[in-house]
RNA sequence: GGGCAAUUAGCUCAGUUGGAUAGAGCGUUGGCCUCCGGAGCCAAAGGCCACAGGUUCGAAUCCUGUAUUGCCCA
């Protein structure tokens, strides 16, 4: 970050030197090649038209303004069409030791979000049954991504939304009191559209314990208590489920609180002043083509009834009420087909259509060894959420997530994912974390407070000069510029790259070069000041992960 | 029939929003422990970036078709 920064401002000043103007694609970025230097930049290619002159020659004329007053930059190379190849100088990158020291927990720290305040609304599964894998990839992006945006300077409130209002819940209520009914006679037939999981047997044999007499009331009355006990008995199992799984809702909203409180009609009243509604067929219609849907929704059936979308609306109405500037919405890719509407909703709420973003999560295919998991019929189904998490752990499973695009669809191996080796890489970054704490509990061991002693200055950080030194510093210092993207992309998965990165730079330089038995005791100092650098800058990593960065690995496998 | 996404090494996936000779890991082959944890490191082999056009200094990336796969809608 503070090497793209410097070099951002001294190319400015050169650009504004010659009195031309900084073109909008112009980009500072380390090359793919590390040996071409750390940062090009493409700018002399873009300001040909402008200068009048070859790539080459307006390279050539910032390079000179580079080289005149910059001290901590070593060298400034033209190379192929005309990029500038720049390199700083060792003690540039040595400093980062400083920073990433001094900033500890906050190394990262962007000021992307500027104070925004931005809601992360994820999972938000109908409380019908018990999470399956799917929604565990939701969960693990929604949380991380709240966590990355409050790294990323957001002022993030994370929200799940409660479809606790319409025909599905009836029908768990109906399924749960059809179970019980089933216990007093066997002949009776299931529901066709019931939900037909062993779970609900479970709520209804529990019903049944608390209320003896649930057959010999009114159907109604009885539906309404199994309805009842079934949400509240499934919502507590996604509640521990989440936990178990280190995801937080700070907020749980339910809908019929929406419908209850008259916030649906509302919203309504606000789309017809606005004059997007209309009445056709004895239906009230959105117009929502002219926002680019690709045909008008119904909001109010002729029944009278209302629609899932219009308490969509209603909801998204409420965010903004409550002065969120951004929405994120994490939905299943399966819902991708609403997200023309909810954009067009959106726009005659009057708000632009920036305000929201929707990230559609793909599917999950369970797999152990390649073959694929077969729902469970009898013994509770091994696709829930929970049966993952306790198989796996949770640090592998979210990782296995977040190191994946979400809008790709995703193989999710239990075998591989539970082994602990290079297929799963989450392992490979614990280690590097638990090595560095291996390394300073020797040096306790061996009793080395010439080591231990706080304080560290550049002149000793100096000693750092290999190639291995230099490769984990620019790393290192990339973390800031890593979360800014990953931010600015909403995408997790870009971070634990760099953990996986960070990690390999690590492993590389430990085999090369000991520390507690360095040649000298100051390159020692200088050393363990890097690995503790290190280990710092993966444990933010891993923190907006959400996963464990351990001091030291659980056990020693079996050779 | 329309729409959305995906297609990169044998496998699982990245590719910093258009940059230089396309990268990791696993798997395969061959090396590295008197030394802080070898759950590691090094090296080799492995590619028509699905296919065909187009846009420009420059395309895995952008635009248009085609194919295959998955999902939504009628």
């Amino acid at each position: 970050m503070r090497a793209r920064l410097l070099l951002q401002r001294l190319l400015h000043e050169a650009v504004a030197a010659h009195g031309w103007t900084w073109p909008a694609k112009a980009q500072i970025e380390p090359p793919r090649d590390a040996s071409h230097g750390d940062l090009a930049a493409n700018l002399a290619m873009l300001l040909t038209k402008e200068a009048g002159l070859p790539p080459r020659q307006v390279a050539e004329k910032l390079r000179e303004h580079l080289m005149a007053d910059a001290a901590d930059i070593q060298s400034v190379d033209i190379a192929g069409p005309g990029f500038l190849n720049v390199r700083f100088t060792p003690a540039f990158w040595q400093a980062t030791v400083l920073e990433i020291l001094e900033q500890a927990d906050a190394y990262g720290d962007v000021n992307l979000g500027q104070g925004r305040k931005v809601q992360v609304e994820y999972v938000s599964a109908n409380p019908t049954g018990p999470l399956h894998i799917g929604h565990g990839r939701g969960a693990a992006l929604g949380d991380s991504l709240a966590r990355l945006l409050r790294k990323a300077g957001y002022d993030v409130t994370t929200e799940y939304y409660l479809n606790d209002a319409g025909r599905q819940m009836r029908m768990l209520g109906q399924s749960v009191y059809r179970r019980a009914q089933q216990t007093a006679d066997t002949a009776l037939p299931f529901l066709d559209e019931g939900y037909k999981g062993e779970y609900i047997k479970d709520i209804a044999a529990d019903v049944l314990k608390d209320h003896p007499a649930l057959l010999s009331m009114p159907e109604e009355d009885a539906v309404a208590i199994c309805q009842q006990r079934a949400m509240h008995d499934i919502l507590d199992g996604i509640k521990q489920d989440l936990t178990k799984f280190r995801c937080e809702h700070q907020i749980w909203f339910s809908e019929q609180s929406l419908v209850d409180g008259g916030a649906v009609e509302r919203g309504l009243a606000m789309l017809r002043e606005a004059g997007h509604l209309y009445d056709q067929d004895g239906a009230l219609w959105f117009r929502s083509t002219p926002f680019g849907d690709d045909k008008d929704r119904v909001l109010r059936k002729s029944d009278g009834s209302l629609t899932y979308f219009a308490s969509d609306i209603a909801y998204h109405a409420d965010k903004y009420a409550r002065g969120f500037d951004l929405v994120v919405d994490i939905w299943g890719a399966d819902h991708h087909g609403y997200v023309p509407r909810m954009h067009a909703a959106v726009q005659a709420l009057g708000k632009p259509v920036s305000a929201i973003q929707i990230l559609l999560v793909q599917l999950v295919a369970l797999l152990r060894n390649g073959e694929p998991v077969a729902m469970s019929t009898r013994a509770g189904a091994f696709d829930t959420l929970a049966e993952v998490v306790a198989e796996v752990g949770p640090d592998a499973a979210r990782f296995i997530f977040l190191s994946r695009k979400s809008d790709a669809k995703l193989d999710f191996d239990l075998e591989v994912v539970k082994r602990q080796s290079m297929d799963n890489p989450v392992f490979y970054v614990q280690y590097a974390h638990a090595r560095v704490c291996s390394v300073l509990r020797k040096a306790e061991e061996d009793g080395r407070t010439d080591l231990l002693a706080s304080g560290m200055d550049l002149a000793t950080l100096a000693a750092l000069d290999t190639p291995e030194d230099m490769t984990l510093l620019r790393k290192l210092e990339q973390f800031p510029d890593v979360i800014w993207t990953a931010a600015e992309s909403f995408s997790p998965h870009h971070v634990a790259n760099w953990c996986q990165e960070a990690a390999q730079a690590l492993h590389r330089h430990y085999t090369q070069h000991t520390v507690l038995h360095a040649e000298d005791p100051a390159v020692a100092r200088a050393r363990l000041a890097l690995l503790r650098a290190t280990a710092q800058a993966i444990r933010n990593g891993l923190q907006v992960l959400g996963v464990h960065a351990p001091e030291r690995m659980p056990s020693v496998p079996a050779q």
